[in-house]
DNA sequence: GATAACTTGCACACACGTGTGCAAGTTCGT
DNA sequence: ACGAACTTGCACACGTGTGTGCAAGTTATC
């Protein structure tokens, strides 16, 4: 007997939970190619008509929150596990850990940038800014990336720089171990190294190196297969 | 009598003329800060009525058309009139001389995102970016600019790392002359200089210097008051 | 001041996206 | 197999933007 107030309510069904997981992935595939694409298209991606999306979102205002802050919640847990004591390492750290997580920048990118939802990224993203942010003055401060602009200003910059590494992506076709390069190139180069300290930094650290080690303080030594 | 062939036809009245540039004016500054601003805003905007647009341009895409080449024009003049034997200084050069435009690649910076003018903007901006492709390759040949990514790539990266000035400048209130020197930065550090190697070329280079000389060959001694 | 050029304001028609109601399915869970 | 959960397809109302036609106004130019 349920502990329903008034009624047997049955469990709801499997699939609709299923149906809900698969327009948020498809909204995120759907306007990660054509930002502005209406809900009949998201739901037809998913397979479902665009009537039954109001079965699962109050309309498409939530459906998009859920899909910036299912994203962001990844990008804020990566943000908050990247950490160097080489300033430079930890910021190139942060870029390549965040080009892991491509198809989520990309959507939050966009949808930064869309009148409606500008603030909502914006908001759900801060705690991968201040992160950033942290780093940057902590690099001004211990002279290991360039003290010739405002640290917000660099900040911004540098953020720009590993966004512009994802859009080279989708007309370069990059592999994802360029692209992992790639953003570390970048993001070091407006962080101020010159490009043969980073690219000597990179092949360094081993932080840095491709297949990347995870972040879990406790899966350090069972990682690797 | 006019050499019109059949009926005595009046010349245009010169008002039309200044109302279409008011048009255009408004059209930029309006679609500058709200980029999917309506016909009814543009045209309040320059003092008219929807209705009248059309007695101007055959419709919305007309109108953004003109908008847009227009500005392609004054950006393609520019980069072709700039050079420097130092190729790093003539990427530098480039990016400070297209910074001083910036209301027209504001314009087509943002254009060159919304989905239906993407090829227009790429098409009228093609000869721009062919001159940064070309400083590019040459500065890799000479080895005045990093080696360790494909031309192409780096040209984009260089072109993204301009326009994140021109967003920081919206965001921070860049003078003029912070905006000149943070381009110049920006580009150079993409370009593979380091922030020091960056900064010393600026202060040494006379043609980086704020008030820009002119770019035409024959004013080179008229130019300072 | 006559006249053509230009603008205005209204009326439409049209397209497209959102959100809702409802009757008729289909499908999962028990 | 019964019933509820879920989906569908249709209808509609609503909002917003575009493009057009037309009569009546205003303004520059001859």
């Amino acid at each position: 007997m349920p502990t329903i107030t008034e009624e047997v309510r049955r469990a709801p069904r499997r699939d609709a939970a299923a149906n809900r997981e698969a327009l948020l992935a498809a909204a995120s595939a759907t306007l990660n190619e054509h930002p502005d694409a209406g809900l009949e298209a998201i739901a037809a991606a998913a397979g479902l008509s665009r009537r039954a999306v109001y079965g699962h979102f109050a309309g498409r205002d939530e459906l998009i929150a859920a899909l910036i802050d299912s994203g962001a919640v990844r990008l804020n847990d990566i943000a908050a596990n990247v950490d160097h004591p080489d300033t430079p390492t930890a910021i190139a750290l942060l870029g390549a850990r965040l080009w892991h997580a491509v198809e989520h920048v990309q959507l939050l990118a966009a949808m930064a940038v869309r009148e409606p939802h500008v603030d909502l990224v914006a908001g759900a993203l801060a705690p991968v800014r201040e992160r950033l942010a942290a780093l940057v003055e902590r690099g001004i401060a211990d002279h290991g990336i360039r003290s010739d602009m405002p640290a917000e200003t660099l900040a911004r910059l540098i953020e720009r720089a590993a966004i512009a590494v994802l859009h080279e992506a989708s007309v370069a076709r990059l592999t994802d171990a360029e692209g992992h390069r790639l953003v570390m190139l970048s993001v070091l180069g407006t962080a101020g190294l010159g490009w043969q300290e980073a690219g000597a930094l990179i092949a360094t650290a081993p932080e840095l190196a491709f297949p990347p080690a995870p972040a879990d303080p406790a899966a350090s030594e069972g990682a690797r297969a």
